[in-house]
DNA sequence: GGAAGAAGTGAACTACGGTTCAATCCTTGT
DNA sequence: ACAAGGATTGAACCGTAGTTCACTTCTTCC
C-alpha cells in the first residue's frame, strides 16, 4: 500500500527532527533516527538515497517554519521600528524556547548539504530584514543607508545575541530572556537609525 | 639535541597553520600536516598528545593575534565611534584578504576544543567592544544601553557580515570591499547610538 | 491459495582519519 | 669508535558511521 510507504517516510522525517531538535546534528546518525522511527537503519534508505538528503529535507522544513514565522512578523507591523521589534520577538522566542534546534538550525556544525541549505536561508532572513528596512527608507522613517550590509549585519547579529554566551541560562529565566530580547531590540532599532529614546 | 626538537614542534605548527589557512580544518588532516611539514604522520604524536591539542594551539595562536590587533586599534582612538570604526577597519581588513582562515577561525565547524577556544575568543572580541562602549557612555557620547547585549550583537554583526555571502566577491574587488567596510562602519556607529550623519 | 514483487531487516562492508608501536636512524657522551 | 638513549618512521590498528545487500516478511492480484 502506498500510503504505508508514505506513512514510513513520514514517520522517519519526524523521527530525525526530533532526534535534531534534542541532540542536535551530532547526535543524529542513521542508527538514532532509525530507532526513534521503529525502523531499521536498512530501511531508511529506501526512502533517502543517502543521510545527507533527509537531513537536509529536515533542515528545510524547520527552517523553511522559521523563516515563514518570521516573515509574517514583518508583514504585519506599520513602521520599520516595529517591524523589526516584532521579527525579533518572534524569532527571540522561538529560538530561546528550544535553543538545542535554534542552534543546530543556526550554527551547528553539519553535513555541507545543511550548509549550502543554511546559507540560503540566512539570506532568507535578511531578505526579510532588507524589505523592512527599504520600507523604512522609503517611508522617510529610517536614514538612507546600505540595506544589504544592514540586513546581513542585523542577522548576524540577532543571531549571535541568541546562540551565545548570552543565550545559555537566558533560556531558563524568563526576566533574563525578556532582557535580552528588549535589548536587542533596541539595539536593532539604533542600527538601522530608527531613533528610540525610551530607557 | 633540543633545538632540532623545538624546531621540529614549530615546523609542525606552522605547517598546521598553513594547511587551516589553505583548506580549512576540514583540510587539516593529521597526514596532511605531517606532509606539510616534512615529518612522518608519527612524529606529530611526539610533539603534541591529539590532534585537539595541535589544533586548539594554532587556534589559539592565530585568534589571539587577531584579538591583539582589535584591541590595538581600539586602544588607540579617542571617540567611540572612531574607535568602532578603527576595530571593523583592522578586522576587515585582515579577514577580507585571508577569507579562508577568516572562515576558519569565526565559523568553520571543528573539534569540540576548537570551538570551545572559539567561544573564549569570541568573549574576548566583545570585551574589548564592551569597553569601548562602555567608554563611551561614561563620556556621554553614547546612549545608555545594555553594553553586553549590544557587544555581542556587534560580534555577530561584523562576522556575519565579513564572513557571508557579501564577502565572497568582496574579497577579489578593492572597491567592494572598501564599500563594504564602509557600510558596516555606518551600522556599528548607528547600533551603539554614535549618531554620523556623513553619506 | 499461491506466486510475484515490493517493503523491511540488520549484519556486514567500506572509507576515513586519528592513534599506536616495533623497528630504524641519528645524536651524544665517553 | 661504540654503546645508549631518544627521535623518527610509516605501516598497521581501531572506532565510528554511512551504506549495501542477501534474506525474510508482508501485501496484492490472479
Amino acid at each position: 500500500m502506498e500510503a504505508r510507504l508514505s506513512a514510513s517516510r513520514d514517520r522517519i522525517r519526524a523521527a530525525a527532527l526530533a532526534v535534531v531538535a534534542e541532540r542536535g546534528y551530532a547526535g543524529c546518525s542513521i542508527t538514532a533516527v532509525a530507532q526513534r522511527a521503529g525502523v531499521a537503519t536498512g530501511s531508511v534508505y529506501r526512502h533517502f538515497p543517502a543521510k545527507a538528503d533527509l537531513v537536509a529535507e529536515v533542515f528545510r522544513a524547520a527552517s523553511q517554519r522559521e523563516v515563514d514565522a518570521f516573515a509574517r512578523a514583518a508583514a504585519l507591523e506599520r513602521s520599520a521600528a516595529e517591524g523589526v521589534a516584532a521579527v525579533i520577538e518572534t524569532f527571540a522566542g522561538r529560538a530561546l524556547r528550544a535553543p538545542r534546534m535554534a542552534y543546530a538550525l543556526l550554527a551547528e556544525p553539519a553535513d555541507p548539504a545543511v550548509d549550502a541549505e543554511r546559507l540560503v536561508f540566512r539570506r532568507a532572513y535578511a531578505a526579510v530584514l532588507a524589505e523592512l528596512i527599504r520600507r523604512g527608507i522609503a517611508a522617510g522613517e529610517l536614514p538612507d543607508q546600505d540595506v544589504e550590509v544592514g540586513a546581513a549585519a542585523l542577522v548576524g547579529a540577532i543571531g549571535e545575541a541568541l546562540v551565545g554566551p548570552l543565550a545559555v541560562g537566558a533560556a531558563g529565566s524568563d526576566n533574563i530572556r525578556d532582557d535580552l530580547i528588549t535589548n536587542l531590540i533596541s539595539f536593532a532599532q539604533r542600527s538601522i537609525g530608527a531613533v528610540s529614546d525610551d530607557a
